[in-house]
DNA sequence: TAATAATGTTAGCAGCGTAAACATAGTATA
DNA sequence: TATACTATGTTTACGCTGCTAACATTATTA
């Protein structure tokens, strides 16, 4: 093995965002983080300066790929309505939460200030930006104050599902998303 | 200062409290806990078992906390609305979240697993039975699978609200409870 | 009163994030 | 090409953490 790795940052991102999903960013040590890249536990510090910094990438990357799926479950789709392409969407959102569970606490837990980290504030608002604009399809003409109720109050309720599908708190929905969003269906 | 304390169990609970609040439960040591309660390190371990049982009971509070603000929003309102009292039962649900923030996110933290402790999925329960009761006054007659469709609808979004507030992805809303709740309002 | 249980303390372990000192490799300049 | 400099790796070490074990003291019970 080399001395020097070559692309050391990039494969502990990627490191980092496997030992996420398996073991929940509670559970997650940055020497683990290392030990996965076949480093020293402090070769680390020479790409983040803290943990902190490489988790903020985490969560990040967990943004990127949320607003890719988004943006997957409306494209090429001619034949469906507006309508229901924005369903597609929030479905695409709950599955998002459920299959990367463990990702989408990181993306919202307190660990990581987002005010510290502009890029992930960035990549947090381009997963919302997604939602906006088909909600301007779904409703041509509307008002910018009525299009940003509408998106809060979407975007709340998509992510207060997945709480709730995994809080279990009420059993009579269990964590299948397509029947969460049966929830919402009928008010689009 | 006697040896035996007391009441030390009551007293590590009302101190984790304290911590949590005021530091959050990421930076929150037993150690810590123990010296704000003046005792030494390991002595929490008389009465739990491990750390994450000293936070789930923790957490059990918040949702008792929580469970009370609901329902003092809504008895003793003579002169108010069935639907008005459903307002103000949003309205504290968001306040709670705001004002007691670090605890709420302890809360919804996967950092405990509420399968673990079933007394804290009865609190959170609790809450949640709080406005169910209250939404079966507002729709009399309304059959057990809407109410639960509505129930669920409801929560979500004022956890989701509360998530929002803080992650200010939406710079039109700032982080106020009832501004927040303008959104919801019509709806009901 | 003596044994036992409950509840406190002290000492010590392994794992953690991180800083400092050092080693090696790649790059720019003379 | 030789040499300095920078980038990127390792080793070592520090203080803090959750937790266990051994011990001390108090409360309870036979």
């Amino acid at each position: 093995m080399k001395y020097h790795h070559g692309n050391l940052k990039e494969e502990l991102i990627l490191s980092a965002c496997r030992v996420c999903e398996l073991s929940g960013h509670d559970h997650m040590s940055l020497r683990s983080i290392a030990k996965e890249a076949n480093v020293s536990q402090t070769a680390p510090y020479r790409h983040f300066k803290t943990k902190e910094c490489l988790l903020a990438e985490v969560s990040k990357r967990g943004f990127e790929e949320l607003t890719e799926r988004l943006r997957l479950a409306i494209n090429n789709k001619d034949g469906v309505s507006t309508k229901d392409k924005f369903l597609e969407m929030g479905l695409a959102y709950l599955e998002f939460g459920l299959e990367k569970r463990k990702t989408y606490d990181l993306m919202h837990s307190p660990v990581i200030d987002k005010v510290e980290f502009p890029e992930l504030l960035d990549a947090a608002q381009g997963a919302f930006e997604e939602l906006v604009q088909i909600l301007k399809d779904l409703y041509p003409g509307i008002s910018e104050n009525s299009l940003g109720q509408k998106c809060i109050k979407f975007w709340a309720l998509m992510h207060g599902l997945v709480g709730l599908l995994d809080m279990k708190i009420d059993p009579e929905i269990d964590s299948n998303a397509s029947e969460a969003m049966s929830v919402v269906k009928k008010d689009y």
